[in-house]
DNA sequence: CAATAAATGCACTTCCATTGCATAGATATT
DNA sequence: AATATCTATGCAATGGAAGTGCATTTATTG
């Protein structure tokens, strides 16, 4: 079993105690997170800080991007099964209207998505919008 | 066959000259423009003016929003096809990599996503990146 | 024509994303 | 071990887009 510290260095990430902080961070979290998040949970560092270590981690490929149509870029730690470097991997993510969560469903297989003639679909970006199931269930 | 001013009075939009020239915009592009296309297309006019416009567009149904993963928010007229009020409705749009144009498709048919067992969906949001036709024929 | 309501324009604010530059910290070299 | 070099971090500032309050103009109604 591998460490942080070595999966880092397996992907080309400097290890620096920073760095580590936010991985668990992201790691405890299975929602996606903003980055108000992350800067609300590491009061003492500096917003730019955490926003490079971010990009960092997902020029890198352990962390990607989620447009949830809020309007504020969520990020989570990719998992097996996201693999955002493959350029037709699809993304499934769930938006909780009512806990205003977003999850990432990896595990959730989706049709294959055909597009017209003459458009060449590299990636595709599917967001669902409702009720999740710690919130239908109550 | 109905003119604009008619077709903005059975929405209860009221019909105002700005309001003539941003819906004639919209008609005249097929792409999905961000408020600031709107912006350069009547410099004389108001920013505050074009988004109030949209707004009430967007309440009255004949104006829907797209959220293409560019961070910026698109909008373009609700076609037939196009249910919007529906929660249900799925937006499919697909955002050249290209030329940078975010188009509708809804002529284009989805399969229903499906949702993992307590999960509510209410709404879908579909975007697909890659090369358009235009480009890809090049 | 006066009274009322809605639309427009101006100024401002807020929020998030991003960058430049200086400094602190880590790594490599001698 | 000391120094040079490169990277990471922190601070300050910028820019873009969304949104709001208020005054003014324009349209509608009685």
């Amino acid at each position: 079993m591998e460490t942080i510290e070595q999966f880092l260095e397996s992907k080309n990430i400097r290890v620096t105690a920073m760095r580590l902080l936010i991985y668990k961070f992201l790691a405890e979290n299975q929602v996606a997170v903003t980055l108000s998040d992350i800067e609300n949970a590491f009061e003492k560092a500096d917003r730019t800080t955490l926003y490079r270590t971010i990009k960092t981690f997902e020029e890198n490929d352990i962390v990607h991007q989620i447009d949830d149509g809020t309007g504020i870029t969520k990020y989570a730690l990719c998992e097996k099964g996201c693999n955002c470097e493959i350029e037709t991997d699809l993304h499934l993510h769930f938006h909780c209207n009512n806990c205003n969560e977003t999850i990432c469903l990896t595990e959730h297989k989706i049709p294959q998505i055909k597009v017209p003639d003459g458009f060449v679909s590299e990636n595709v970006n599917l967001v669902v919008k409702g009720i999740c199931d710690k919130c239908s269930g109550q």
